[in-house]
DNA sequence: GAGCCTTTTGGTAGCGCTATCATATAGACG
DNA sequence: CGTCTATATGATAGCGCTACCAAAAGGCTC
């Protein structure tokens, strides 16, 4: 067997062993060191550190988490990246792995169920310790992938209703009742619901609509507007003209989200059509500018960094083999009453 | 030397060696089928693919990444998750990256270049095969760790000024400047600025409003605000009554960005100012509502999302070792001329 | 059919780290 | 002062994969 000299691709990176070797001591006391785990005499301590910073040592997570089974990644799968709503959740779950020393992987599903679950198999080839999903209705082979591989999960947003699995979130369903309810309160009879991007969330929103107008016998379902495309301000607008047109005695809408409504919004100013005196408009998520529109918006405030914040402490404690005293957190949410109702 | 049973943390676990024993093969023939790189028969990639399947395999990229000294991660750098500006540039690198096989490794760093500095020194400890950092102002330190290191890095939203260094962006300063001279075509003579976060861009922009002015010899020092605080919506809404106060004969005024903009917009919508007539109002940025408020927002619209396209391809590039044909690429900007002055 | 090239497949030694065991050293005790 | 425990350090064998080299299997020419 020839004698095979090293690879030159990584010739020139200081490893470990390096570190030891200008400390005079062991890699595995070096490693301890980094991992201050066991503990390292302060002197050995200090001579390990000294050899590391002149000699510009980074660890290397790939041999450390193949060597000890533990990544240190964490996957996060949202719907979007240009959504508030979910990069809200993100800055909140960031908060509390960073510090930690995790790393989010984020993968962006464009609210595809078949997305996520490519998405969900591409990034488990980095073997997070622990998965972070938004909503709680995937596809099958999607939670067969979860079960396999064992990955700790905690489902964001919604409640679930699976047995055996971890969420925090709110109900959507007692959101979408609870402003139909406020609106109802205020005396609106002929209340429309109008409705984008028609994800899980959005549908239980709808269906906590329903309820409410049901059990007040003014369900109307003429006056329903649900749009399969891709939310925005732009659409909020469209479809207000849209409803109007089809139901013009409709005197308040209910629209699935706070881009919608604000879009909305704008185009009531500039038809000229008084809000909340002619129609009245409500949204949901409380989006920062809804508190400022002119008049301001009514809507559903969700506790999204709250959750993100929330979830990532749960899956910590999975991640350590602990039991969450409530697998299933609430987080509510608040009804801003303001003045567009 | 006792004999060592394997370790039982990943026992069970299916790897190359699983999936070569169970197609009749050896382990790096099942390696090149799931690269396809170099080719292995058809009929032997069926086989290999059969038992992979049957198996449950999903391959472990730490160790790929350890054994080929690529870790397929590529570190992002960007200020805020919650600013819709990255946050669409953020998108345009998904888009890019992830068809790829690529993982984006996400930073955010609070606007602080020690911070930014201290993430970047974790997240290298994951190996990114190139790193996308967002803007050209680094602590020294941060460029020491970057060129120590030599991970291939691409600087987004501005462009470089730094020899050697590699940039997708636009002129800051210029596209302050165009928006000045924008007002100052439209006839206003007493043209304020109002900033907030005071990061490098803003700055950058600022200093285009100034030699606008300069030139035009309208520049009047008491006619700007610069506050140090986060950018929102409401600081919007105060710096509005602030600057009126202050300086009560502004005619126009350029806002570093859309959130501020709009703010003020909404706050003299509240205070019954006529925008433009008593005053214009800019912005810079062109988030999606500004296009849609009342009056709608002129603004500077920044190509986000193809910044972060291109900033990506040239990585990719980069990673190949080539030489792009331009280091810096200049996506400019579109001023959009709107209602609000 | 010998000689030569091309294509396909295989054997094996690491990549840089940590788990596991083994050992050295220090303190406690009767 | 020997035995026993607690603490600090070290030696080494992998973790699962790919780079590197080697060899086998065809295909072609003359």
């Amino acid at each position: 067997m020839s004698q095979r000299k090293p690879r030159s691709s990584f010739s020139g990176r200081i490893t470990l062993a390096d570190v030891a070797r200008h400390a005079g001591t062991s890699m595995i006391s070096v490693s301890r060191a980094f991992r201050q785990k066991s503990l390292v005499t302060e002197e050995l301590q200090a001579r390990i550190f000294e050899a590391a910073r002149t000699l510009g040592y980074v660890p290397n997570r790939a041999a450390s988490a193949l060597a000890s089974a533990r990544s240190m990644n964490i996957a996060a799968l949202i719907p979007s990246m240009t959504n508030n709503v979910f990069t809200d959740m993100l800055a909140g779950i960031n908060e509390v792995l960073t510090p930690r020393g995790y790393q989010v992987l984020i993968g962006s599903t464009g609210y595809s169920p078949l997305e996520e679950q490519r998405l969900l198999r591409s990034i488990l080839e980095f073997r997070p310790d622990g998965l972070l999903i938004t909503g709680i209705d995937h596809l099958p082979e999607t939670w067969r992938l979860i079960e396999t591989l064992t990955v700790p999960t905690v489902s964001l947003m919604e409640l679930a209703n699976r047995p055996g699995s971890y969420s925090v979130g709110l109900s959507q369903i007692d959101g979408g009742y609870a402003m139909a309810r406020h609106l109802l309160s205020r005396g609106y009879r002929r209340i429309g619901f109008v409705a984008a991007q028609l994800d899980p969330r959005t549908m239980a929103r709808w269906e906590g609509y329903k309820k409410a107008l049901e059990e007040a016998d003014l369900y109307a379902p003429s006056r329903q507007l649900l749009a399969p495309e891709k939310s925005s301000i732009r659409l909020g607008a469209d479809l207000l003209d849209q409803m109007l047109e089809k139901s013009p005695d409709t005197d308040a809408l209910f629209f699935c989200n706070d881009d919608l409504a604000q879009g909305a919004l704008f185009r009531c100013q500039r038809r000229g059509i008084a809000v909340p005196g002619q129609l009245a408009l409500a949204g949901f998520n409380d989006l920062p500018a809804s508190a400022w529109t002119m008049p301001s918006l009514t809507t559903i405030a969700t506790p999204r960094l709250e959750i993100g914040r929330a979830g990532a402490e749960m899956l910590l404690e999975l991640m350590q083999g602990g039991e969450p005293k409530n697998r299933n957190q609430d987080l509510g949410f608040t009804l801003m009453s303001r003045e567009s109702t």
